[in-house]
DNA sequence: GTGGTCTAGACCACA
DNA sequence: GTGGTCTAGACCACA
């Protein structure tokens, strides 16, 4: 459920965060559910537990997850992961889009990638 | 003309980078026009006159700016500039508006968006 | 009777050994009165019988409550329990305030918050 | 300038970290001083530089200091440490005055203890 | 078993 | 030199 770019500039750790931050927007990990363990992610990457352990204690700082005693980490509310990520990537789409138009990219090209992207389902 | 974020967690001479590119597009640095010097840079903006030798050097490998033996750097076509960012801005805002969507971003939220950076005038 | 907080940092065995004193200086447990049993509080509590033997444990060595052979277990003096929570409670209390000065708390608020808890029935 | 207790049920980074904000606190960090370095610290406390890492990390992310690509970490704006501190510890004194009362400590022994420590120049 | 803390030490990008 | 990331591995409190 989580695919590792370790060539990537992005550190293992944020990669972890953001997948896991989706995976609770999609539903597939639903409010209060049981996220794996700080060690079995870590055997099932090939990576780590500390690495699990930083990412998995950012998104409890941020209140994406919540840790229970010696229980395990669970998925916080949806909207709190959505929050979050709306705030960033709204900021991200406002860098991207002033250095597109600048680029040249024109409003027909970002038109198609739109629709490429959301479909038809969208709202 | 160039405003940096000591503070961000894009490195100095990233800021550099996409700065000057961004004035050869919007044809602040004409081309063929001459780049301020490393050292007057360095000094200007108050950092390690390295940081920019590095900025310069990758722009000079990816063919944004050219150097001439003693004389100094001079700014590339504008075309080159443009490419390199096209390519580079689409990917990000491919990565963006996958996000987006799953944060519940609408369509009526990014045309929104997109009036207000691309307004009336795109160029 | 017993409210816990299973994401808080304070781990679930304090929680219970705090709040059990607290009943028993309320009085809602007067001395001798029987205390639940370990098997049913966990019950309840939804939690694993061990952490309330813990928390049981940890009370009857400080003297809060004491064991009888096979009936139970029961609460002390209510001197006992509020021996311990002012000496506690103190200690807390002065660390606080230092960083409250430091933090700029002014008398004012603190006689604010002092008169909201106390109030007029200082029992 | 700073003193662990490695006793301490508080781990040393949080130690650290509230000692860091304490410092900010009272100016003997202004804004924008640097602090020690991450290696430095280290060395100087006895203890692993992962630890101190850790501490300027989660800093950083309340916004109580900032760090500056290889320059170092500076504190930040000291109403940032302010305001982190007292609504924290205002809900500490909360709590704290709640078991106070119940423990019959009497509002003349928290003049006392308040005199001690706010003692003639408060405000 | 589970997360939390800490050490020791390596390697990297950046300034 | 400075912080950032990551590994390997130990030990602990808690459930």
């Amino acid at each position: 459920m989580i695919q590792l770019d370790l060539s990537s500039r992005t550190p293992v750790y944020l990669q972890i965060k953001e997948r896991i931050t989706e995976l609770i927007m999609m539903e597939i990990c639903p409010p209060d559910s049981r996220l794996p363990s700080v060690r079995s992610l870590a055997m099932e990457l090939g990576i780590n537990p500390n690495t699990i352990q930083k990412a998995y204690q950012e998104l409890e700082a941020e209140g994406v997850i919540y840790t229970v005693g010696g229980k395990g980490c669970f998925a916080g509310r949806r909207e709190k992961a959505v929050g979050l990520t709306r705030q960033r990537v709204l900021g991200e789409l406002r860098d991207s889009l002033h250095q597109a138009q600048l680029a040249g990219v024109t409003e027909q090209e970002l038109a198609a990638l739109l629709e490429e992207i959301y479909g038809g389902d969208s709202k």
